[in-house]
DNA sequence: CGCGACGTTGATTTGCCTCAACGATTGTGG
DNA sequence: CCACAATCGTTGAGGCAAATCAACGTCGCG
């Protein structure tokens, strides 16, 4: 479904550093996969809908998050380039998401829906081994992260996440990093004075 | 390696369950697995080892911890019988864990190693398939918990852990609980004290 | 039997939230 | 392109959730 036109060569290079593929296998996949410019603030996927995607960022920077009991946005992840986006609970179920994924930038992304990726399985059996390996790996990441919210406190979850996603600060406000971080604005805005005066 | 006499019909049917397979892709993963026997109080893994299995539970009861900063015990997973257990970062990436996996009971296990695995997936592709959906869904649980874990009172969690594992409370500690919730042992029984006068 | 592990309860402290107010920055409609 | 509104980050006062520390009764096990 891609154009010839399109530039896929940072989703080729993603799928090459994960496994090697031939240029037939590559043109399959590139069959099987579609493009879409994102506007700012428009969603992906919002609540209520069921997530019929997997999309991998070619540009831009993504947000997933969602609404909790107080009416709070709480974000879930930040994406940029060259990280996969969706909610695969109600991908893998086709049952309704609880989720919103929204563009913070205007954005572009490849995408493959539910049965084309079922479809890529078939005709390519490797590609299975590759969604294995990321799948995996979206899993270690998660359980680390799971780990740092019960046992660190605030102050070093947020110089891990200056560390770990340096760009990621720069490209979205603070009280998004905030939510992220499961705080307050002001609270963490009361760190950064404290961290500030003891020198970063 | 599974001897004739070793009774595989908990794992067989967990497996036939995830993915229909032949009487002879079966038997190929009965001659990759192993099987052991271990002990209450003895370790799958301990902190600093590579983790090289991937085991499934036969039978009995056992918890995936880490020890903080402060020293104290961190419960990340309670898992009993048809559970697969394990830590699948340091598994791929065969880099030493962080985690400890102990035995609460007398249980019994079959694992998979590092190479069986490999080999497992060269001979029969479906299971690459297997373990993909497997790894999903433990990525739909773990981020599910984030969620509830960023989210909710400890009440709420509390609640929410005897209503999904009603057999756990019955076999484990309730300070073991109170770890697995992220709260001391204490606090958790100065919530049941609440929970009780106002009827469960 | 006696010791250690467990669960409970109370007093105090701390981390983080809530609410409120205020400049600074952004963005938008006229 | 300006003016005004909205959004954002900061700061302070007060409150609540959960940790810490300590003491005590119970139970299981060597």
């Amino acid at each position: 479904m891609i154009d010839e036109a399109f530039d896929t060569s940072t989703i080729d290079s993603y799928v090459q550093h994960c496994l090697p593929f031939s240029d037939e296998e590559m043109k399959i996949f590139h069959s099987l996969l579609q493009y879409k410019i994102v506007k700012k603030k428009s969603f992906l996927l919002q609540q209520g809908e069921v997530c019929e995607f997997e999309a991998f960022i070619k540009k831009g920077c993504i947000k997933t998050y969602y609404i909790d009991d107080k009416g709070l946005e709480v974000i879930l992840y930040f994406a940029i380039e060259n990280w996969w986006i969706g909610d695969i609970e109600s991908f893998v179920s086709q049952a309704s998401s609880a989720l919103f994924i929204e563009a913070l930038e205007d954005s572009e992304i490849f995408y493959i829906n539910y049965s084309n990726k079922e479809k890529l399985f078939k005709e390519v059996p490797k590609f299975e081994r590759m969604f294995r390996l990321m799948t995996q790996r979206a899993l270690s990441v998660i359980q680390h992260r799971l780990i740092d919210t019960i046992s660190k406190t605030t102050d070093e979850r947020y110089l891990n996440f200056l560390k770990r996603y340096p760009q990621i600060p720069q490209r979205v406000a603070q009280h998004q990093i905030a939510s992220y971080l499961g705080v307050t604005p002001e609270f963490l805005s009361k760190i950064r004075a404290k961290l500030a005066k003891h020198d970063i």
